[in-house]
DNA sequence: CATATTCGTGAGTTTTCCTGACAGGTTGAG
DNA sequence: CTCAACCTGTCAGGAAAACTCACGAATATG
């Protein structure tokens, strides 16, 4: 019985009116009324057997054991309210790791990035692009932007940013940019469509959006990577299929042009927190995110 | 808000599966089911906006922060059990005071406190018997014996030894004790009749008993305490009048007699103990105390 | 002497916490 | 691979703890 410890939040309420002689005082201290901390006093003494406090009319005095229980409490409390303290304030100032693909990090994060770190600076954003498959739930990251449909998962907090718009692009400098510049989205069945593995149905989503035969597309060179392909369309290769965010610099600078508009499709840019993780951060992250797109 | 303590239930909760580094087992010893610990722990995480714990699959690892945490935590939780176990036991080791009255002292329990320190030698009783009124509710006595009629007072807790019974003794010294020996009780009426000023009720209490007019009554010698009265008594000098607890060492010594027996009154000899003082030992001597009468 | 504080207590209610059962996931053996 | 054993997380519901409110007692204060 003497090896387990004593009621804390008793505990506690008798610290506050130790220090400060006063059960009233205490009380508002922490926010209750006096009731309340004389029963939790009365409580810590019946189960020390032990009289803490000798009551003299108006006001409380402490015993010779109440005094010694009140140092050790005092230093006990104070010693966890700075490491509590301590411990948040490290998590505050670690940086934020946000996940990210690679072709969003370089065609739509990084231009903007400058400005973000000007307008969060507490935020120390670090932005990690995996090699790998993109994992939210790695402890590694803080939170991770993608694109991705819902349903979402239960033990993520999803901030959705913006629809996910997909359409065809391609560079003035294709071959036969002239002539499809205003042509019907028929055409395009005869082009060189650029692909990737990562996203296989980009193409036939965006024909059924238009009316066409999804069997009848014909897929040309592919790449691994989005930002690969957008490349590739760059530099005048093809005709490729990319979120409107991705290309919106180079659609605004004239490297490429999307002469049949986009369409919408079932998923969203989104923000992924680890609802563990409660990190207001996240939220300011978001924020910005939303004011941005 | 850093300037407020965590939940400390919950610290309890993290520190005991910390330290064991398994939510099950810490369980166990704080004799609560694993949802209980889980739930705790959860809520403390996201008190600090912490993540103290990474799950993964069977069992449970501390991150960094977790580390710190525990140690933190471990060391105060550790801390405040040394202190409290050490006022305990410096309770225990306190000798324990009993406030009597001094017939009751010299009387009955000075020829049995040998027994007593014998029987309950971790009890190191210490006696005291003060000048003026016997003072129950005193912070220098932990309990006190005496004589006393109910209702009892609610801020006490009073183990009921014996019920009181009183009656005339006087000496077999004493010049008419042939004569009064096998007398009805009415020829008291004609003797010196000892009295204290401290029960001023005996007397007229008992002639009442006795079916005999309390107005007729013609008291002697008067004394400040009973314990004079009784020295008066058994040195012949009349009758006296006394709980028979009191005196029935003297009567099985023969140093007194009591030709008319006792008569029951309303009062009790009790112990006394302050409700505050919610002390083991107490007990412990109102169990040896029954026992002995 | 009336008044304002301060503390203790009891009844009733709110809030918290725990339990018990189930689900998901990992480990190790057959 | 499948299965059982084990550990953790989660939820609904009910028990237990804590709080509030109102009152009474005791003591300073004007």
């Amino acid at each position: 019985m003497s090896r387990d410890l004593p009621p804390l939040n008793a505990l506690r309420a008798f610290e506050a009116a130790a220090r400060l002689e006063s059960v009233s005082q205490a009380a508002e201290e922490l926010h209750v009324t006096h009731g309340a901390v004389s029963r939790q006093i009365r409580a810590l003494e019946e189960h020390l057997e032990l009289v803490l406090f000798v009551r003299e009319g108006r006001g409380v005095k402490l015993t010779e054991a109440g005094v010694r229980l009140r140092d050790a409490a005092s230093d006990a409390f104070e010693r966890l309210r700075g490491v509590c303290a301590e411990l948040r304030q490290a998590a505050v100032d670690r940086p934020f790791v946000l996940g990210c693909p690679g072709s969003l990090l370089v065609r739509w994060f990084i231009p903007r990035l400058d400005r973000l770190n000007r307008e969060l600076p507490e935020l120390r954003l670090q932005l990690s692009t995996s090699q790998g498959e993109l994992d939210p739930r790695s402890p590694n990251v803080d939170a991770t932007l993608l694109f991705a449909e819902p349903p979402w998962p239960a033990d993520m907090q999803v901030h959705e940013l913006a629809r996910e718009c997909i359409g065809p692009v391609l560079s003035p400098r294709y071959a036969r940019f002239a002539d499809l510049q205003a042509a019907a989205p028929a055409r395009l069945l005869d082009e060189a469509l650029l692909h990737t593995a990562s996203r296989p149905q980009a193409w036939p989503e965006w024909a059924r959006a238009q009316g066409l035969d999804e069997q009848s597309l014909r897929l040309g060179q592919g790449f691994e990577h989005l930002y690969y392909l957008l490349e590739a369309a760059v530099a005048g290769l093809g005709v490729a299929i990319a979120p409107q965010q991705l290309v919106a610099d180079d659609l605004a600078a004239g490297r490429l042009a999307a002469p049949w508009g986009f369409v919408e499709t079932p998923a969203r840019l989104a923000l992924w927190v680890p609802t563990r993780r409660n990190d207001r951060r996240a939220e300011r992250l978001a924020e910005w995110l939303r004011g941005e797109l």
